[in-house]
DNA sequence: CCGGTTTTGGATCGGCCGGTCCGGAATTTG
DNA sequence: CAAATTCCGGACCGGCCGATCCAAAACCGG
């Protein structure tokens, strides 16, 4: 026999009003309170939905892989010129390094904040990364296999100086003073590539 | 007329084991409570001396400029191929993001702790990446005027995708896991100077 | 040895935070 | 309409944290 009250708000929602809340403040900056008011869902419903604050971060997590990764991911599957595609996906995390309220990465961000103290988020973190960074190597192995890049060049060494590079851009940007230069950043690392 | 009781420790001392500290737990994560067992000084000399939480993170900050930045910049100043200098520097970071305890970088995990609300501490933080950057620039100019880095080479587009990958080392580094990588991020990005 | 000064450790405070509990309102099913 | 189920808002709690206050001990200069 179901029942009840239906929902009176969409999980997916405010997962997504979550993540920008843990994204621009990091997770301990974060007060319940906040993301209360930015979910706009009471306390209980909070609790009853997601359990508790961390494992809303969990899940915020996922909806950030869900979104922001996919969207890097879906830039290597376009039938251009897989080399091509690899810098649109760097260009893509420059943009998101660039943004104004110093947001950065929310992977980078929490790698900082969390992972040297809970494992078990470092290890959802860490596979995110993989994640990245293996779509980038397989890219680069097509171009290699393409004649697009040096055959000298190493496309797994490549895919982890470039993934590395990005989580510098996702810092760099944290200073006001120092996101005008991520232009020249961008173009120094594809340097990589030539 | 100086009178009282002369202090039971030594300021410098203490200073050294707050930064310890706030390497590797951050900001909001030490309490005040550990940074007194750790500095081994009462509650009140602590505030007596140093004024509070925020004012004492400061002074670490300075006190990190004086000891691992140093360190790194004095490795430009050895008498050496300015390039040989260069890579030192890099390794050098290399080396702290390969920490078994996840401490990456103080100013790295600063910038993303807490740049985005404290202008003041940001702003340190920058004219402490300020002085890396300048300085490597520089060593990569003296490099390119000896022939020893092409003459296309931007050294200040390098310098910046330099100091920008070793942020990112000190990111990486936070992950057990693709710690064992920062040799070949090491490798992959010094290739910039080939 | 003595007056003045500083350090020290402990007690304490006000505030905040994550999490729980409870009673009433809303809505579906039968 | 009635029963069952779920949602909602607010009150509340234990715990922690940074900061202040206070009295007693330690020390220096004269």
């Amino acid at each position: 026999m179901r029942a009840g009250r239906p929902r009176g708000f969409d999980e997916g929602e405010a997962l997504e009003r979550a993540m920008q809340l843990f994204w621009s403040r990091g997770y301990e900056n974060t007060k319940l309170a906040d993301l209360l008011s930015e979910m706009q869902i009471s306390r209980q419903s909070l609790y009853d939905t997601f359990g508790n604050k961390r494992a809303l971060f969990l899940r915020t997590i996922e909806h950030y892989k869900g979104t922001q990764l996919s969207q890097a991911l879906a830039l290597l599957e376009r039938d251009r010129p897989p080399l091509e595609n690899v810098t649109a996906v760097v260009h893509f995390f420059r943009e998101l390094a660039s943004d104004d309220r110093c947001r950065g990465c929310l992977v980078a961000n929490a790698l900082v904040e969390m992972a040297p103290r809970d494992a078990e988020i470092a290890a959802v973190l860490g596979e995110t990364l993989d994640l990245l960074q293996s779509a980038l190597e397989g890219a680069l192995s097509q171009a290699q296999a393409q004649g697009a890049l040096g055959p000298a060049k190493s496309p797994r060494t490549l895919s982890l100086a470039i993934t590395n590079a990005m989580l510098g851009m996702a810092v760099t940007g944290k200073l006001e003073g120092r996101r005008a230069n991520l232009g020249e950043i961008y173009d120094g690392t594809l340097a990589l590539l030539a």
